[in-house]
DNA sequence: CTGTAAATAGAAACAATTTCTATTTAGTAT
DNA sequence: ATACTAAATAGAAATTGTTTCTATTTACAG
């Protein structure tokens, strides 16, 4: 928990309430969010608070490096606590629970050229059902 | 081309002008387009042309296999002809140039599972920029 | 405790996509 | 050829997800 408050300082910026409550909802959570699904976490606890502060704060919280944001096949932007840190990494999400994992290998990485391409970047998506939910 | 008509027909979908111009397009053009895209070169052949129609027919040429759809880090959807018909296969996409090839290589294929959790489904993007747009 | 830059709410704008309704058209049956 | 019918269409309007703007409030350095 203080490792996140510590980041946010780094980066120059604030620790509010809103941000303690965001960071404290994903690290309860332990999936991933949309940010519609934060704003209506935090409407229970804030009387007083607009859809446009969660995406800032969303935004906010990724680039200090405490969220990943994860690419899902709707539309909407998702985010998740980045566990590994700064390393290259991928995530699974489980379609049931919406739990998200880091997997660490990375069948890319280290390859520099594919068909004559300079590689410049990639991105992985996997989706399964995880043990706890499929026993 | 013939193909391609024959897999409308087996879908139950007709041939329209419109078809028939958003395939040549994507033929002659050999890379990926957003719905957008498409609509600006369509209206230069059809004086009359929505963008609702483009998104209409681009996904029904999606449902008979002849488009696959391309995620990329935008929100736009991205359209492209499906070279390797229904065998399971990423892209490569110059983002120089915007041409779009296929890997048939998927390092996940055959995985069962990762982490204990049982794969549905996945999804690889690869960026890169192509030998012609790098001399 | 004060000052200031950052954070905030809420309204409004924006962008991509989808839905709706009435009209037109492709392809089948005559 | 011609008429019929289900599918395709244009254009307007609605929806959805996200961003920008402005004025007010707040965290935290001094």
């Amino acid at each position: 928990m203080e490792k996140y408050f510590e980041k946010l300082k780094n980066n120059g910026f604030k620790l509010t309430p809103r941000r303690r409550a965001i960071i404290d909802l994903f690290v309860s959570c332990g999936s991933h969010l949309s940010p519609e699904m934060v704003w209506h976490k935090l409407k229970l606890k804030f009387k007083r608070c607009g859809l446009p502060g969660v995406y800032r704060n969303l935004e906010a919280l990724l680039k200090c490096g405490i969220l990943v944001r994860i690419q899902q096949a709707d539309r909407k932007k998702h985010y998740g606590l980045c566990v590994s840190g700064d390393n290259h990494h991928h995530h699974i999400t489980c379609i049931k629970c919406g739990k998200v994992e880091d997997i660490k290998d990375c069948a890319i990485r280290g390859i520099d050229k594919i068909k004559g391409y300079k590689i410049v970047s990639h991105f992985m998506q996997v989706n399964g059902i995880c043990a706890s939910c499929r026993e």
